[in-house]
DNA sequence: ACGGCCATTGACATCGTTGTCGGCTCGGCT
DNA sequence: AGCCGAGCCGACAACGATGTCAATGGCCGT
């Protein structure tokens, strides 16, 4: 099978190859009927634009990179898929890369990459959206970038969120108003600029309802479920435990109630437990776990829209955008016991 | 930062563009000291071969890509893992695609995307790896194909697999080994090739110890949670339960282990419950799940190897490699209740 | 009728690399 | 001394698109 290429469309066409090319890429000046017959030909040769040779000679390669911690995690997956979907509606590609925190030779590595491909941007998620040599990098190659949940500097570049502080604070005065007093919080990573502004949510609604937050009730995790059994250990195995645990995501949560379940403390009848990103995880638990769904496809698709339309001259949007968070009510909050 | 080019290194050096060209590339007949020097300037400056220039003039675009119907399920993001590992350290890009077996459209879809990238390779997941139609794209397109655990014609293309059978079996026998002879089985989808293999490797194992399959602890699933869970509902929700399960994978294994808590079943004690695939959720289910580790970092990355290999002349090599699995014992399986 | 402007179109250079092929050099053989 | 082949290297075309710029032709105003 040969490839045709947009000298065959010229030449079926009975036009030069500079017109094919304005008709694939909708520039103006070209007669409706020229255009409609290079359609035409288009249609029946099934011609598509090679995307090396545009790449080669402009600057568009139509090529969107997606740049990860660790591209197997399930928040990666869910942007992705984002990602991707918005990508090939707008005729894009995505490229998935690593930036491995552990590798010394990660700034060399992505320089590399940058050298190779010139991408359209870059989509950078947490936790390395918020490293500024990798910002720098990305600068110095003149690759347009937008952050997802940055915790740092937010005018630095444009970037796309959900109010995590706002959403924390939502999910705490749920429990509160479900009578609960005693509520303990399990953190995430410092690294990550979500587990701030959850921690910080939390703060801003137990103060508003005049309760204080005892230290012994607040434990630190890394978003793993690991991180997670150990914090509900010493949350549960003591003779007094909280009313309820508010747990900075789902894995996490998910931890506080197979501990629970091992102590015997029936859930949500002697313990409300809550979490954060309605990650599957949440719908398999038992009981099903009330969280925060995080429009992780939607925050994705926003970037790439972010990225595709700086590129495009008549842009001048707006450099941040907010993507709104459903708070999900399941099973395991209960009134608190008296 | 303006990009250095091949001429640039080409004049630093004193050399032609084209003997840059072999050193970047390798190629023999070039003197030592001069690829000494090149090497050197190449350094200096970080000179990176464009890879739309390369993919333009050569044949080779250094990308590889990796086809999925769902690329969010935890399942591709192994493989996407492991395949973005090996191609990067053989310097090469990963791209992502979907084909969405519910668009009409993905035949054209994917086409155009056939058009418009030459890749390397493909590499082909399941169930997508079985659709006959599709592999009759790529070699229209002269695009090399790796499929991972194909269940039609093995003989089409190479492919990449685990003795899904064998596994299957022997985690039956192990189910036997501890004294259980009423073991119910929740196979998978039939459009997975996994399915019917893991389901052949369950009735061999049986058979060879003279057990009978009765019709009544055969149920089938889809792989997914709720399909679990109907499917453990119907076989513990009478007054006989088996005395264990083997589900075709460990999302319906845990599905069969909230069920049996619900049921105040308890597990391993009056239950044995075994999964497939050693996901992440094995060891986040309580008990903890006696699964069987599919090796899918390594399988994507053998079919990267395959892919690159293949590529390049010298290969030759073989076109079915099969990957190790490994049984993961761990707390689900108890003796059988006597 | 003429000049000017704008919409339309095409010829040609260009992007950065690899493929082809021919030329040069050097050593070994006759 | 002359010839030959192998090893090394460079000039130039090619890959398939877009960018630049000039040419063409129609329409308008005067």
């Amino acid at each position: 099978m040969t490839r045709v290429t947009i000298k065959d469309v010229a030449a079926r066409a009975g036009v030069s190859i500079k017109t094919v090319s304005r008709v694939m890429n909708g520039e103006a000046h070209v007669r409706a009927d020229v255009r409609e017959r290079v359609m035409k030909v288009v249609e029946e040769t099934g011609y598509r634009p090679n995307m090396f040779a545009r790449g080669l000679s402009s600057a568009r390669s139509f090529l969107v990179g997606a740049f990860f911690d660790d591209p197997a995690s399930p928040y990666a997956s869910d942007i992705q898929r984002g990602a991707l979907t918005r990508c090939r509606e707008r005729g894009h590609h995505l490229l998935i890369e690593e930036v491995d925190r552990d590798a010394g030779d990660w700034k060399s590595t992505l320089d590399t990459t940058l050298r190779q491909v010139r991408l359209v941007g870059a989509i950078l998620t947490p936790p390395i959206c918020d490293w500024p040599e990798l910002i720098d990098l990305f600068d110095a190659h003149g690759v347009p970038v937008v952050r997802i949940a940055p915790a740092l500097v937010p005018e630095r570049t444009p970037l796309v969120r959900v109010d995590d502080r706002r959403a924390s604070a939502e999910m705490t005065q749920l429990l509160i108003a479900a009578g609960h007093r005693d509520i303990a919080f399990i953190k995430g990573p410092p690294a990550h600029g979500s587990s701030n502004e959850r921690w910080r949510g939390f703060c801003d609604a137990m103060q508003a309802a005049g309760l204080t937050v005892a230290d012994h009730r607040v434990l630190e995790g890394d978003y793993r479920y690991r991180s997670g059994l150990a914090a509900a250990e010493t949350l549960l195995d003591t003779g007094t435990p909280p009313s309820a645990v508010l747990a900075s995501n789902d894995e996490m949560a998910f931890a506080v109630l197979v501990v629970a379940m091992r102590h015997g403390i029936t859930v949500p009848d002697r313990l409300s437990v809550v979490g954060f990103d309605d990650m599957a995880l949440a719908r398999m638990a038992w009981p099903q776990l009330t969280t925060v769904h995080q429009p992780n496809f939607e925050v994705a698709a926003a970037a790439v829209d972010l990225l595709i339309d700086a590129a495009e001259p008549q842009d001048a949007a707006h450099h941040r955008i907010e993507v709104p968070y459903t708070i999900v009510k399941r099973a395991s909050v209960g009134p608190a016991a008296v």
